[in-house]
DNA sequence: CCCCTGACGGGCG
DNA sequence: TCGCCCGCCAGGG
């Protein structure tokens, strides 16, 4: 099923990076796709999270877009992205994460 | 083989 | 400040 035999580490190393965000945190496919150094962009990142929805261990929740809009939740259900977030203590209004300059983990600086 | 689409992002008007 | 357009890469029709 997973395509993981033609990109192998790219997706790996998304997924990766994403399960090492904090709880309570969140970060941007651009901050990955960044970090990774993919030139392929922000977009790449999304395609592979969206290749990903069906693994529980991914905490998919926590990658939002670069203005901290809540762009997957329709993948997760009606409000199961913000419920799962204001469970973490990340306060979420219209679909936007508050405070997301404050929550907002980026790899290349908090990642040592 | 060609065209369209997409969990994005940055630039320009 | 807001909205539109283009670039980027892979998969599906």
């Amino acid at each position: 099923m997973l395509k993981s035999e033609t990109q192998p580490n790219k997706f790996d190393d998304i997924y990766q990076v994403v399960r090492l965000i904090p709880q309570g945190r969140v970060t941007s496919y651009g901050a990955i796709a960044e970090y990774l150094g993919l030139k392929s962009g922000a977009r790449f990142v999304g395609w592979a999270m969206n290749a990903c929805h069906a693994d529980p261990t991914i905490p998919a929740h926590r990658v939002v877009n670069s203005q901290g809009l809540l762009t997957g939740k329709f993948y997760f259900g009606e409000n199961r992205m913000q419920q799962l977030l204001e469970n973490e203590g990340i306060m979420v209004k219209n679909d936007k994460v508050l405070n997301f300059n404050q929550v907002l983990w980026r790899p290349f600086l908090e990642l040592i």
